[in-house]
DNA sequence: TGTATCCGATACATTTGCGTATCGGATACA
DNA sequence: TGTATCCGATACGCAAATGTATCGGATACA
């Protein structure tokens, strides 16, 4: 009765100082960048300082790597959730369908700050991919991961709107999370290109799909 | 007589170790980031000390921003030289299209490695740009410019093989740029992805394309 | 309630990088 | 060739982060 999740059996206490640390650390890497960010920093705006932090994680890495992870089973968990709510809440038309894919590709963070935290977070996690080989397993497997599951939920949707891709799923899907990111990436930079990135993921999906 | 090109007239020794400096910065801010690098680490890769950077440069910023310049302007050179070459190099054939499009977007670095370290060096002043709007004025700046030289080669390509796009000209680059953007980082990221991307592209310009 | 354990706080030593002030050799110019 | 100027090297002080060793209060459990 006393086991937890996955995480091995830990106080109640611990693991709410873990909590905690990680939610600085993702405002504050988001906002400044992971080297950038002193560990010190960390501590101050969780509440605690260094001691915590180091009775809780190895190093920096350490602690971004178990906040990417969190991140990526909360990604995952959502958007399987998402598959089944989509079905009733859109029409039945090809504006329902555009809008539809587009939720499906921005996934779960709904909340603008959020979400341009989250860019951020991406957009670093795969610089530091870029360089090191082993973070870069990292990085394509979680991509791998979601890219799947995405491509199942498109599947579904698909089918429900009587509809199909005109080149293999795996490339068109490919192509759309591809264009949504750069969009996600344009409306950080406070691109006024904000409102054409929607278009183009818009013209993409007509270009894509066609009746059955 | 003595007059350079636009630089203030500055003594060639002077203008020498500028270079070396930008040219060690570009390897070192690559590899490792910018912020990660210390002054001192790109002093002695060019062979010289703090002094000399503190001499040329008032901050590690200032040397960035100089160097991201410099690239702008080979970029867009390279990339005006490149269209006349394209006309006479490539087959008239659809073959011969695609394979004239995918050099324009890879642009100018033909060499592997060079590659490599500008697509990093790109990925990180982006990151830069979306956390700072100041930056992202620059970023955006620079990125615009290109676009607008991309899309007028382009044009000038569609003519020479007789096709048109079947979206406006500007989305049809947009898409063309992105997912040549996404395929650059996958091939850093020593994606198996890396041949997946080239098709995926040539897919996305048979789809954009059709004749006359 | 007493006691052992856990866990975060504190203090310290060390490292690393920064920016400046100054020096001395090289270069330009008469 | 002599002299003024330029420019990179050297040396110094300073500030910021790091990791560890130790302490003390809270919590769990009998």
């Amino acid at each position: 009765m006393t086991t937890e999740h996955a995480t091995s059996v830990r106080s109640a206490r611990r693991e709410r100082t873990r909590e905690r640390l990680l939610d600085a650390a993702f405002a504050l890497f988001s906002e400044h960048g992971v080297a950038a960010t002193p560990i010190e920093a960390i501590c101050e705006a969780a509440g605690f300082t260094r001691g915590a932090f180091y009775s809780n994680f190895g190093s920096r890495e350490e602690l971004f790597h178990a906040l990417v992870e969190r991140k990526a089973r909360d990604h995952l968990r959502s958007l399987e959730q998402l598959g089944p709510q989509l079905a009733a809440a859109r029409a039945a038309t090809p504006e329902g369908f555009r809008d539809a894919v587009r939720q499906v590709l921005v996934a779960f963070e709904l909340d603008e700050e959020e979400h341009r935290l989250w860019c951020l977070m991406n957009a670093e996690f795969e610089l530091m991919a870029m360089r090191d080989p082993e973070v870069a397993q990292q990085y394509v497997g979680a991509q791998n991961r979601l890219r799947g599951e995405v491509a199942a939920v498109i599947d579904g949707l698909l089918e429900q709107f009587d509809l199909r891709f005109i080149v293999d799923t795996p490339t068109a899907v490919d192509l759309l999370m591809c264009v949504e990111d750069a969009g996600s990436r344009a409306a950080v930079l406070g691109a006024p290109a904000d409102q054409q990135a929607i278009a183009r993921l818009e013209r993409l999906v007509d270009l894509l799909v066609t009746p059955r």
